[in-house]
DNA sequence: ATGGCGGCTCGCAGCCGA
């Protein structure tokens, strides 16, 4: 079974990037992130021509998430449950025996910010319903866009990134205590080439310079992991015109 | 250098992202 999650950052924009992606990736369970369309505007008939199953919950402008599969989705979820949030940044459903939950974690802006108080809020709301859910659901996997660099070997440039938004202190223990639930980071359970990341600025030809940080992740429930067999960062469609300034992440279950 | 780019909106400037 083959796991992916991809910030699209516009699915409108981004369709004809993912049509191809998907043909060529061939994923069972694909997670997308700020899809920023309203669930009437989703292009659900094109991925059902093409044999892709749809969940999906989206708002105008920001956020939006969804789940392409295959197999069909069951016991669809949206939101945590027990957390008000008008922003649409969590979908689950349960796709061949596995617990897929795709999320997408709140960018923070800065650490003085409200947002920011709002983001560890939200991780920590997260957290407490997963705990929950892996009892239910031991087969869990939590895909999507975390907006957190988890260590500094995660970063282009730790010194300047260092207690920033997405490399701070707090972040990085929200990340940990969602580690500790037994959720394996799928990405390190395998040799990795040095700067791997899924996240490049548009601005100041970071790409190309390979300034980018590692914020996306999948992360494996303690009965998943050991069944991981690849897991690896696509790049490829951040080189296209108009890309997404996320590249997709996989993890690969035997 | 708080900019840079890109996507969005009852757009034409300002927001948010990361």
């Amino acid at each position: 079974m083959k796991l992916a999650t991809w910030n699209v950052n516009s699915l409108k924009v981004r369709l004809p990037h993912l049509l191809d992606w998907l043909a060529r990736e061939q994923p069972d369970v694909v997670c997308l992130q700020e899809t920023k369309l309203e669930d009437p505007k989703f292009p659900a008939a094109e991925l059902e021509a093409l044999g892709w199953r749809c969940a999906y919950s989206g708002q105008k402008t920001y956020n939006g998430v969804a789940i392409l599969s295959r197999a069909p989705a069951a016991d669809l979820s949206l939101g945590i449950p027990g957390f008000a949030d008008e922003q649409k940044r969590v979908i689950a459903a349960t796709v061949d025996g596995v617990r897929v939950v795709c999320a997408y974690v709140p960018n923070g802006q800065s650490v003085d910010s409200d947002k920011y108080r709002y983001k560890l809020a939200w991780l920590e709301a997260l957290t407490a319903w997963l705990r929950d859910e892996l009892v239910r659901s031991p087969d869990l996997a939590l895909l999507g866009d975390y907006n957190i660099a988890p260590e500094d070997r995660d970063v282009h440039d730790p010194a300047a990134w260092k207690g920033q938004v997405l490399c701070s202190e707090p972040e990085r223990a929200a990340f940990r205590a969602l580690q500790a639930l037994g959720l394996k980071d799928s990405f390190r359970l395998f040799e990795q080439p040095e700067g791997a990341f899924t996240w490049w600025d548009y601005r100041m030809n970071a790409f190309k310079r390979r300034m980018g940080l590692r914020i996306d992740h999948i992360l494996l429930g303690e009965h998943l992991a050991p069944r991981c067999k690849a897991a690896r960062i696509d790049i490829e469609p951040r080189k296209l015109e108009r890309p997404s300034d996320h590249a997709p992440v996989i993890a690969e279950i035997a």
